[in-house]
DNA sequence: GTCTATAAGCTGATAGAC
DNA sequence: GTCTATCAGCTTATAGAC
């Protein structure tokens, strides 16, 4: 028992993430990984060649993650209205699955961006932006979204609103995503103002 | 003539500022913050005690700016419609000003709170949150906002939202920030949904 | 006000014993 | 798979000449 391979190394994956995503990957050392996992930083590399390393992992099993499910929704043939409203729920699993890789994706891109091996980050981006858009552009065609502001703005307000709730929100029974979802959805889709019931 | 005091001072704080928005407080050494300037590292300590000294001077003349024009904001006695939109606008101002100081702040406030000096960043937080929470439970008293989402939710969507746009805004004179402005007051308070005019 | 020179400590990473 | 021991390089910061 206890004796699969790599729990090891998935304990120092959890530690580094945690670390990178509380205090920065620059400012993380090596060897705060090693004293919170329990090891010395030398036995670190008997795992990972490098820390960036541990980084790359870290954030590439979440973008992973979310290319896979953010597919899911394109596939999806229904309303815009609804597919919004999903492109919202599956980010926001994702922030719960990898809240420390979302952290540091949110805090460290510009400085990840610096390393050549990172250089994927770039069309990671590009890519949830498209979906974003097709799904917005979607919805302005069939007439359900207001056509009067430059869908490329809305992507970049709901984007920054929606995985920015890493920093604060923590579901809870009380409070799941879900609930957090509704109240993104129910803002962005119908606005701040009182409005009479239908 | 170019003999004023602190010109050499100034230019070092813009050095630094923009290389620590860009890279990082961390990841930013006082070399390279010399290099850009055009003198030694060691010629940095004649203008200032320390790395973080920089820091500071930047992230708190940034802050000083914007409790000013919030404070201006909340004595407006108008309806809660139009002072949420003045608060965007003030933020986006400020923004504007204070680009790289901006950048810092989002991005690295954690790393910064780790240190004894820069614990006045925690009421400097809790200040902005009671700006904000003041005006949309003014306009849910008043009936123009929608009570059945929490107010603090309200809050952190549109500051992410709002600030975040410092990342990828760059105000030009055929998109100045008052247009920014005007789309992010119609999406949060209107929505996406498309409506017929009245 | 900038330079030269350097200190003292920390950084990521390696080699080899156990 | 971890430890011991250590390296080379870089970090912030200082002291004193110019």
């Amino acid at each position: 028992m206890a004796r699969e391979p790599g729990v090891r190394r998935e304990a120092i994956l959890a530690s580094a993430a945690a670390l990178f995503a509380r205090k920065g990957v620059a400012a993380t050392t090596v060897r705060q990984i090693a004293d919170d996992v329990g090891i010395l930083s030398g036995s670190l590399y008997h795992h990972f060649d490098s820390k960036e390393t541990m980084v790359d992992e870290i954030v590439s099993s979440f973008l992973k993650d979310l290319q896979h499910r953010y597919e899911q929704v394109l596939a999806e043939e229904i309303g815009a209205r609804q597919r919004l409203h999903d492109l919202i729920v599956a980010s926001l699993e994702v922030v719960e699955a990898h809240p420390h890789a979302t952290e540091i994706y949110q805090n460290d891109v510009n400085f990840l961006l610096q390393f050549d091996r990172f250089d994927y980050l770039r069309n990671a981006g590009r890519q949830v932006q498209n979906v974003w858009l097709t799904v917005i552009e979607a919805g302005i065609a069939e007439g359900t979204f207001r056509a009067d502001v430059d869908p490329k703005i809305l992507y970049r307000l709901m984007r920054d609103a929606v995985w920015l709730s890493v920093r604060w929100f923590k579901p809870s029974a009380d409070h799941p995503i879900s609930s957090l979802a509704e109240d993104c959805t129910s803002l962005f889709l119908d606005g701040l103002t009182s409005r009479p019931k239908d």
